[in-house]
This record gives C-alpha cells, sequence and structure tokens, in this order.
DNA sequence: AACAATCGCATTGTCGACAATTTAAGCACT
DNA sequence: AGTGCTTAAATTGTCGACAATGCGATTGTT
C-alpha cells in the first residue's frame, strides 16, 4: 500500500545503523517486549543488535525525543511506564494538535487527496468486516487515517510533534492496554463525519469533530487502565 | 531572581560536557553568532569547544530536537532558516498549546503562585519604566511570563513541547527580527489581561487572551519579516 | 564548449578503549 | 539488627582512529 510516512522523519527509510536500531527498538517498546518501567543497558542493547554503543545512543537520544523512554546524566535511561495522569496529559494536546490539524486540513487537502481518504476508509471498513475481532487492522488504519489529516495540514512542526514525537507513545498506550468492543465501529463512523467535515471545507466543525473523536479513544482507554490498575 | 526554569529539561544546570555545549551552541544560533542557514562542521565545532565529536554530535540531537538545526543523514547538519511560512506554522501551534496551558493554569495554579506573578509583572513594568527601549529585559520578562503559565498547567508534554522545543526557535525570530516599538507595552496589558482571567478561575477567557496576545505578537514580527525580505 | 564519468578530498558514521560517575556490596560501628 | 562509611564493580560519558558515504574538481569525450 502506498502510504505517506516517508513524509515524517521516524518513517524515512533507515539509511543508518542508527535508523535500523531505533525502528527495533521503537517497536520492541511499544508493543511491550521491552517491559515498560524497565532499565535500559546501553552495552545489552548494543550486544544484542550487534552495533556500538555510539549509534545505539543516537538511537537513545530520539526515543527520548518520542518519550518512550527517560534519561538521567550518567544514570542511563528507563522505558517509560503507562499511568493515568500520563494518558490524560497526552490526549490533552492532542485533542488540540489533531484539531488544529482538521481546521489546517479542511483548508489545504486537494480534492482528489479528499476523494482518496474517503475511499480509505471503506477499504478500512472492508477489512474490518472480514476481519472481525483483530484488531491490528483497526489499529493501522486508524493510524493511516490520522496520518494523512496531519501530513495535509502542511505545518512541519504539527507534523514532527503529532508523527514523529507523540503517536509511539499514543501507539503504546493503545498496544498495551488495547482497544476493541463497540468502540471500533464508533470510531469509524467518527472518522466518516469528519472527512465529511472537511469535504464541505467546513474548517471549524472538523475541529471540533475530531476533538470529541480523540476525547471519546482517550475514555474507552481510561476505563482499560483503570481495569489494569485494578488487576496488578 | 529565583526561576523555575529547571523544572524543563533545557534549563537544568549542565552536567555533562555535552550540556554545555548544547547551551552554548544554542545561544550561539538563537543570536545570530552562527549565522541562519549556515552548514555545521561537526570537526570545527568539536575543536572551538575543545570537546571530541561524540558529546558535540550528543548537542547536534537535540538542537534538532528544538528545531535549530536540520540534520540529513550522511549530509550533516544546516542552522534552520527564518522564513515567513515557518513563523505562521510556529505560532499556529503556540497559539494552541498556551491557549491549553493558560486553560490548565487557571485551574490549577496555586493562590499563592498567582500573586508571585502578578508581582513579577509589576516588576517588570519597573524595570520596562527604567530601561526604556533595551528590548532585552522585556524580553526576559516575556520568557519568564510565559514560562510560569506553562509550568502551571503540570501538563508534562506541554511542558517539554514549549519550554524545550520550540521556545528557543520563537526566541530566534525575536532577537533576530526584534520586538520594539509600542508592541512592547501592549503586551505588558495584555499579560495583565491575562493573569486577571487566571486569578478569577476562568479558563476559557484565559485561553481567549492568549491566543490574542500570541497573535498579535506574531503580526508585529510579521511586518519584522517582511521588511527584513524587502532588504535582502 | 557542454556534458559525463572518474577520481580524490572532506565530512559523517561507527568502532573499541579509556575516564568519570553512579550504584551496590562489604565492613565497621553504634 | 540497623546505619553510615569505604571500596569495588558496573554503567555511562568521552576520546581518537578507522570505515563509509557524499561532494567537488579534474579529465576525457562528444
Amino acid at each position: 500500500m502506498q502510504t505517506f510516512y516517508d513524509q515524517s522523519y521516524s518513517f524515512r527509510s533507515p539509511v543508518t545503523s542508527a535508523d535500523r536500531v531505533l525502528v527495533a527498538v521503537q517497536k520492541a517498546i511499544v508493543e511491550g517486549d521491552i517491559a515498560a518501567g524497565s532499565k535500559i543497558s546501553e552495552a545489552g542493547l548494543a550486544k544484542q543488535f550487534n552495533v556500538s554503543r555510539a549509534p545505539l545512543r543516537e538511537a537513545l537520544a530520539r526515543l527520548e525525543r518520542c518519550h518512550l523512554v527517560e534519561r538521567t546524566p550518567n544514570a542511563g535511561a528507563r522505558v517509560v511506564t503507562l499511568t493515568y495522569e500520563g494518558l490524560i496529559a497526552l490526549y490533552q494536546i492532542r485533542e488540540e494538535l489533531e484539531g488544529l490539524a482538521c481546521r489546517l486540513a479542511a483548508e489545504q487537502m486537494a480534492d482528489d487527496e479528499i476523494d482518496a481518504l474517503s475511499k480509505l476508509l471503506e477499504q478500512h471498513l472492508e477489512n474490518q468486516r472480514v476481519r472481525e475481532g483483530e484488531s491490528y487492522y483497526q489499529e493501522a488504519g486508524d493510524v493511516d487515517f490520522h496520518y494523512r489529516i496531519i501530513l495535509a495540514s502542511k505545518n512541519q512542526y504539527l507534523i514532527n510533534m503529532l508523527c514523529d514525537e507523540l503517536y509511539f507513545l499514543v501507539r503504546m498506550y493503545r498496544v498495551q492496554l488495547g482497544m476493541n468492543g463497540p468502540r471500533v465501529s464508533r470510531a469509524f463512523d467518527e472518522h466518516k463525519a469528519i472527512i465529511t467535515a472537511i469535504a464541505n471545507r467546513d474548517g471549524e466543525l472538523a475541529d471540533l469533530l475530531m476533538r470529541r473523536h480523540i476525547s471519546a479513544s482517550r475514555k474507552n482507554i481510561e476505563t482499560k487502565l483503570q481495569a489494569h490498575k485494578e488487576v496488578s
């Protein structure tokens, strides 16, 4: 599938070995293969990926940039922990920035881009029906949907912040706490409404709908996080 | 003067030599001592600061993080150039995020913090009267004002994005394009109105006023940038 | 003279070793 | 037993050298 990921920094094809290590560790953290809250050993990871510590440290710096690890001088790096406060803080910002992205997209998106996005959504709906219950496709589709709108905003800082700095953390919450049930089909409807608003060049409405969409998504994860806390 | 800068990453006291190089190069870029658009030589800068290339590259990675340099793999780093489009994009985001910060501050700021900020503003007004025309103090005062509100939001991502990632670029536009004239005294009035709204716990109004304040600031710099372009 | 390919130089990416700092284990002491 | 100090191991920060890549000049061809 043709995506536009390469327009953002994190999704360019990895050219250097630091790039390769980055995407690998990123995936490992997001999917929980490297446990949340665990300490990261530079020597250990370097050995594991057959690189020296130099490119690994470069990767760590970028992981810090997208809030997946926290580093303290002379003490090393830890994988972040998923907390209620962090989730709220993260989604507060997403509401503002993605709302803005929608407003800008409604103004700047070309007609054929809107058509393409609309078709993409239909396609996702098909996939969803076929692969009922498998949340992976929904996840990828949702990400793709949000990405396209963000890229359509044409604001380089907005693109950088959302696609490179925040989205991996968003995915980490989703992957590790899950998203399922009736929320999935509702998300589709909300996506459709947003596209309609953009197609009508109604930036204000698109903004509002996106904020609600994200707010609803947050509430869904909130309940999961609550359940998760009660267990542990 | 007691500031709260140490709560954000960029303003912690430099412990490692990479930290020292970072703040030095940051200042040099913001103040134009390293020209905008110029290429950065790793070996050259390393020699200039008497460090090896390792900590310098760490510093470069952080400079990229705060959008002061742009790196391309195997080709090196360039200092960013100040453009009209970049200014608009930057301030679009500031409006959203600092508006949010104001809303959160109005909800979460302690009464004595509000008093302190109010007193700080009076103090700035005094300094402003004494040192008429010198924009440095105004600059520092404005930065301090915005910082306190951002920190009061208690949102770690918001604090990180605004204080660590965007503010150096904002300062670069201000320092290199200047801020002066009647805008200075108006900014004071706008600051006062914002504090009043926060003191009244009116988050919605504080949000609106901050957006307007930033919008006005943007317009001011826009004209400077236009004049600057016509010359060159 | 314009263009293409090749070569050489400069710059960036990576490595392994050393220095500095933190952490924790061991020991003395209360 | 618990607490504080001392010391050793482990980890991070830094360095200088080498490898790989990109850029520019030179040369040869049309």
